[in-house]
DNA sequence: CAAACGATTTTCT
DNA sequence: GAAAATCGTTTGG
């Protein structure tokens, strides 16, 4: 995978009005190459974002929102766009998304994989794992555990010192962003083929 | 109140 | 490649 960092461009958090743009799928694609910063008990973890996917919300069979769904967990999906969406999967994996859109507009955007920046041995230490590789922030369950992030953390709105996303200059050629099918969704029937997955050609830490 | 079910990951064969 | 791990959420009786 290819990138490079254009230094004319600042380092800025994202504003909560970048979350609240009504193109759910084109943000998740948008999205990668932005870097995931958490900052919790004064340990920063950090990691490019290298795949995504976008969950539309009341016509998406494979959302938690599917046919305008309100329930405790659910509830925070119709929030306006900015806040975090944590919930425990398989009893065991927090899968961290970013809500979107405006308020009623339940739809969000999941992150599956980062590349790892900064706090590296913090994210170790999560992960009970001795050694770096890959599989440090491959895929959803992963990168949540590296970051530190869990159920308690949803509601939360992004662009504080807890939890930000960052436009750090770092350019991912289009060319090199694919899209295809969402995964551990294929119980939705046709909506499971929609290209709502995107990540970052070539990169070790997408799933396989 | 009981029971089934995951937007997954890791380990074992 | 198959199966276990593990529990909050949701649904049905």
């Amino acid at each position: 995978m290819k990138f490079y960092f254009d230094s004319h461009k600042k380092n800025k958090i994202l504003p909560t009005a970048y979350f609240q743009h009504e193109d759910v799928v084109g943000m998740a694609k948008d999205l990668i190459g932005k870097v995931l910063v958490t900052d919790f008990e004064g340990k920063k973890t950090s990691g490019i974002i290298v795949e995504t996917e976008a969950y539309t919300g009341i016509n998406d069979k494979a959302a938690h929102s599917y046919g305008g769904k309100r329930t405790a967990r659910t509830e925070v999906m119709y929030q306006p766009g900015g806040v975090a969406y944590v919930y425990l999967c398989y009893g065991i994996h927090h899968l961290f998304n970013i809500v979107t859109n405006k308020k009623d507009i339940p739809q969000a955007i999941l992150i599956r994989a980062l590349q790892p920046l900064e706090g590296i041995d913090i994210m170790l230490q999560r992960r009970k794992k001795i050694k770096a590789d890959y599989t440090l922030t491959r895929g959803p369950g992963s990168l949540a555990g590296a970051l530190g992030l869990n159920r308690s953390h949803t509601g939360l709105l992004l662009g504080q010192k807890l939890i930000q996303v960052e436009d750090r200059g770092i350019v991912i050629p289009d060319s090199d962003i694919r899209c295809g099918a969402r995964i551990g969704v294929a119980y939705a029937g046709a909506d499971a083929l929609l290209p709502y997955r995107f990540w970052a050609d070539g990169n070790p830490y997408v799933s396989k």
